[in-house]
DNA sequence: ATATTGACGGACC
DNA sequence: CGGTCCGCCAATA
């Protein structure tokens, strides 16, 4: 009964929620938060409920989300710029890091704390692979 | 209540 | 590696 009810689905509240945890410096997909969020949350929902910011924008950092490809998503809001600021790097092609800011997600306890739930596995690869880069 | 859209993701070619 | 198509879910008209 201590469970938070599901039955309001207040996916945007939850979903500022999260974005706020993100730390200056790093960088998550619509697809992890919307993983994070759980129940059923999707990119898409993700994207809804940044879409409908409105005067919270300042109080959450929407900059932090991009998509899954890198790259910036919404053009024109200096999104790119703001995270360079906050230390983001990006390649030529325009697109972050994910290998060096992609957000590693909340911890297990802040998650439970939340009702959220921790990132399954953010980018499992075979370290082997990492030594023939050339 | 139904149809369309949308700050996406993953699969396919 | 890049562009394209389909699919998922909720919000809005």
């Amino acid at each position: 009964m201590t469970q938070p009810a599901r039955d309001e689905r207040d996916y945007f509240e939850r979903i500022y929620t999260v974005v706020q945890a993100v730390p200056s410096g790093k960088v998550a997909t619509y697809g992890d938060i919307a993983t994070i969020v759980g129940d059923g949350c999707d990119a898409r929902v993700v994207g809804h409920a940044l879409g409908a910011l409105g005067a919270r924008s300042a109080t959450v950092p929407w900059q932090r989300i991009i998509n899954r490809t890198g790259g910036i998503s919404l053009t024109g809001h200096g999104q790119k710029e703001l995270l360079e600021a906050e230390g983001v790097g990006f390649d030529e092609r325009g697109q972050a890091r994910m290998d060096l800011h992609h957000w590693s997600g909340p911890s297990e306890d802040w998650a439970r704390a939340r009702g959220f739930q921790p990132l399954p596995a953010p980018t499992a690869k075979p370290a082997a692979a990492q030594l023939s880069l050339f």
